[in-house]
DNA sequence: GTCTATAAGGAGATAGAC
DNA sequence: GTCTATCTCCTTATAGAC
């Protein structure tokens, strides 16, 4: 099969890399240009603005970032359910890394990006019922004995919070630890059994 | 006693402030300008450069950051001093709520940041010493069996984790929920409280 | 579709008047 | 110490030749 490699792609995946790398107002539509290997009058021509580039990938990094709603069939067994879950959501960002940190760097200096947001994310209705899914079960699991009390929405942001911030952290890790690359994927695979065994453990109903 | 704002403490201010929201590339010797409220040669006149203006923010934010490396004292008792040091280090994040994510942001922008942070708070003998102490500490009351075997480092990664995302995350919580700001505080507290009980939960060995 | 040239505006930094 | 004016460079976006 021949590899069609049109310009607009080209420059699409170079304006993906860069966003993510430095965000939308340190990339320059040059830069992008450069490292598609064109000038910086055919970013404009395949995308009219900057804006119009970055938003297409702006919605596709928000996709998966919240790929933790992503529908899991539920086995009937709580914690290897749960743990499937954390590890496919943390391998996800894993091959992502750098996507927590891009997100919440532009929501938190582009008021647009998040009326962007709410409205093409919040209301979704699939990611709606699959919430309320999960809410039943860890309610259920509570009843049960299973699991300690602890509200749903807690639980997703203790492991999101121990998810993302692994790699939103790399940066500073590396630095203090003065760790190269090869370190730092050992790392993440550390923090991953370890925050596999909080979350069992931080779910532990007390002696 | 009377209150001298000299103009350059001013532009300091103003400085701070908008670095901490928008971030270095973000902000405009203009933007400082216009908020000190004076016009823009005289930003450059005190502190000459925009990058000299930056460094010494960046540097007393990253104090703060690394303030869970301050000298509690070790009461004898475990959980009692760890939950005393989580608490205050959430409270100090909660009155900097913008410093985890303007470092996390600087560090990963630019090498020079990094290299900055290396050279001048990575071989700080007080730290390591404080950081020795409660590592004999963790790994005597492993032995004691009254918290699991965990490495120290993965202990302070998990609650720096679970303390700086909570509030990394704020302006993506905020639109998700569509809270407003009286909502946010209540929501700062919550996080607080599941975090000390998580994070105890996490440290119980195994029944 | 691809190029060069350029318009229009904003940035950081400095010179020089007062 | 404070101001205006200005230099130089870089930004986004477009016009127009090929």
């Amino acid at each position: 099969m021949k590899q069609v490699t049109n310009l607009e792609q080209v420059i699409l995946d170079a304006a993906t890399e860069l966003f993510l790398e430095r965000g939308f107002d340190s990339t320059s539509t040059t830069d992008i240009a450069k490292k598609a290997g064109c000038n910086q009058a055919l970013v404009h021509y395949y995308f009219r603005t900057k804006e119009n580039l970055f938003q297409g990938i702006f919605k596709k990094n928000i996709e998966t970032f919240l790929s933790f709603a992503n529908n899991y069939k539920y086995s009937g067994e709580f914690f290897p359910f749960l743990e499937k879950g954390i590890e496919t959501y943390f391998d996800i960002l894993k091959s992502n890394r750098n996507v927590p940190l891009f997100l919440i760097k532009e929501f938190a200096m582009n008021e647009d990006r998040r009326i962007f947001f709410r409205e093409n994310f919040v209301h979704n209705e699939l990611r709606r019922s699959v919430y309320y899914k999960f809410d039943s079960i860890v309610k259920h699991e509570i009843e049960k004995g299973v699991i300690r009390p602890i509200e749903t929405l807690n639980l997703l942001l203790d492991i999101i919070s121990l998810c993302a911030f692994t790699f939103i952290s790399l940066p500073m890790y590396a630095t203090w630890l003065e760790k190269d690359e090869s370190e730092v994927d050992y790392y993440i695979e550390d923090r991953k059994k370890e925050i596999l065994l909080f979350v069992r453990n931080g779910l532990q109903p007390p002696h």
